[in-house]
DNA sequence: TTGTAGGCGTTATCAC
DNA sequence: GTGATAACGCCTACAA
């Protein structure tokens, strides 16, 4: 029994008289060993207090028992709830999570995810990612699996778990097109962001579809903070003729929104509406009580992780599988028929997708 | 050249028809290696792709070049700041964090914990967790270096980053009094926290030192979440004779206050003054508008971080240090003299640290 | 300056 | 059912 350094499983066998493989084999269980050994094993391992070395199995398997998480920013209240829904399954199936930010740099995502290759990371889940980029393209493209949350390729198709950006964003323009509003400003996210495309797309046919005023200049593109929100609402605020409400393409703009309108004095809802997107926690305060369009992000972030349990223990290559979630209006006080609207003082509809007529 | 599987050390070798060892020198550059020889290596592993594993190299060298961060839960908006400043500092020492979620429950605690050892991390950071019980203790006492930030054992001297609680405490009470206020309550953490602990009892001197009212009823006990200051907040308004003033214990329970006095009719801060402690990213929206005393919480991830490779870079086991990071009192708009107080109608103190005469 | 060989702690393959 | 032994990919004495 070697007294230097940690316990292994030589001195497990050492103890017990046994070879260093059946100790191996009684303790992880694959090969049939008498129970009474078993038994021996499995108490001497208690009684010396030894643990397997998951660095020397995962050199000998190829496997890490470790999945990597690419996310722009912990400190994005939004991406946190994505990282629970991925721990809650990754714990299950005995996995620890490698945490990277990557400031939605691609230099820095594609850095991270070399140390990720590098340590052998089992999979990989890229949250609001690059995914189109030739550099990147090559690191996805080994043998490691991966997962794509919430971006996904225009050019490839990967597993990928999204929301329904099409319906949702329809939903939140139906909504307020039955308060009464006619010129809804739309805040949106960043032209890599294929969310944030797919937002605009469905924004922007929306507004098409409904005699709503088109007029390019109500969308303001800025990205997932509270600063992009605040601007944008200083430039709405700037306008000859302002918007009567706003769609935010994600709470926490939408948050530097409602900010920059308690700056300007413009109430919310009554002078304007505001809708997000996420239904971050913090949305259901009574201060900032938000309508937004709810994603389920923890459940998205466990259904990414549980997909990608499924590719990490099958072997053929399997066909791309794009889950596309469904979102929900969360109705708050953010929003109210417009003062001069059709449907003014009216109180605000609860019923939003009804569609017009 | 071995074409399945990954790309070794041993391909690069045969490449360039040197031996393993001189590659390895020639790309760590710890050996004398002439130059051309060097030159040739490089260029070769370029070529082919190579990329050394760290699973390897983990098991040789018994240092993985990760870090284990335990944390209560990546959901609650102050703990990712800590997180990034972690990374901060593990980015630039080509460190990656294992990211682990207790739930403030010491088996799910103990067990991560034996994941991150069984994984072999170079080091851990204990972010408010259990440090006291034994199963943790023995654990702690391994050889893997550790720093703990905001949670420090009463029995035990740890390379410990926490806050002024005691002197933030004091600039707390010391402004709510100089406001006017003479019955402040508080909303305190788990006991099982050291910082809820040392602000309890700051806030129970100073109390006593100023005459406050000392009524033991004004301290309710809560837990760092938004329900708790819900609940605290419905506690305190049900009293026969109201708090004018409540300080939480932190931000994320300072909005659970705030929520519950938007219910209840509570004007913050015309009826009642409110406190928070963390000054989260969102404490500053003029919807929340929250004064608070602000934790430099990024700097203290950070100072953990560095802390922290020194005590793995270093071999002897040296004397614990402890780091007391001092705090600041934001003021913004949720503070007030009180209605029926000495300073009633004057507007509020920004000088709060003058003391009282 | 460069090459050889042994070992880090497992699991898998093969004999017995 | 069990035991020896060869990898997994790397680093580092030690030898040349």
């Amino acid at each position: 029994m070697s007294d230097k350094g940690r316990i292994t499983i030589r001195d497990v066998a050492a103890a017990t008289g046994h070879a260093v493989s059946t100790v191996s084999n009684a303790l992880a269980g694959k090969r049939h060993v008498n129970e009474e050994t078993r038994q021996q094993v499995k108490e001497a391992a208690e009684r010396l207090g030894y643990r397997p070395s998951v660095v020397a199995r995962s050199l000998r398997m190829k496997l890490s028992s470790t999945i990597g998480v690419l996310v722009p920013d912990v400190s994005n209240p939004a991406i946190p709830e994505f990282i629970r829904g991925i721990d809650d399954i990754a714990v299950r199936e005995g996995c620890t999570i490698l945490l990277c930010n990557t400031d939605e740099l691609v230099e820095r995502q594609v850095s991270q995810m070399h140390t990720l290759l590098d340590r052998q990371v089992d999979g990989m889940i890229l949250i609001s990612q690059h995914c189109d980029t030739p550099e990147v393209r090559k690191l996805l493209d080994g043998k490691t699996p991966f997962v794509l949350i919430q971006r996904r390729s225009a050019r490839f198709r990967d597993d990928y778990i999204g929301s329904d950006n099409l319906q949702g964003m329809r939903d939140s323009v139906n909504y307020l097109y039955e308060l009464g509003h006619r010129r809804i400003a739309l805040v949106t996210g960043p032209a890599t962001s294929s969310t944030a495309q797919e937002r605009l797309e469905a924004f922007e046919a929306s507004i098409a579809e409904l005699d709503c005023d088109g007029d390019p200049d109500l969308v303001y593109r800025g990205d997932y903070t509270v600063e992009a929100g605040y601007e944008a609402m200083h430039y709405f605020a700037s306008m000859q003729k302002r918007p009567t409400a706003v769609i935010a393409s994600n709470d926490v703009c939408a948050l530097g929104v409602q900010d920059a309108a308690s700056e300007l004095g413009i109430s919310i809802p009554a002078d304007m509406s505001l809708l997000g997107c996420d239904d971050i926690d913090l949305a259901r305060l009574r201060r900032i009580n938000l309508s937004t369009l709810r994603l389920p992000k923890r459940e998205m972030g466990a259904a990414a992780a549980e997909l990608l349990m499924r590719r990490i223990h099958s072997k053929r290559p399997p066909t791309p599988r794009e889950v596309i979630i469904p979102t929900k209006l969360v109705l708050r006080e953010s929003c109210a028929p417009p003062a001069d609207g059709p449907n003014a003082k009216r109180p605000a509809e609860r019923r939003p997708l009804v569609s017009p007529d």
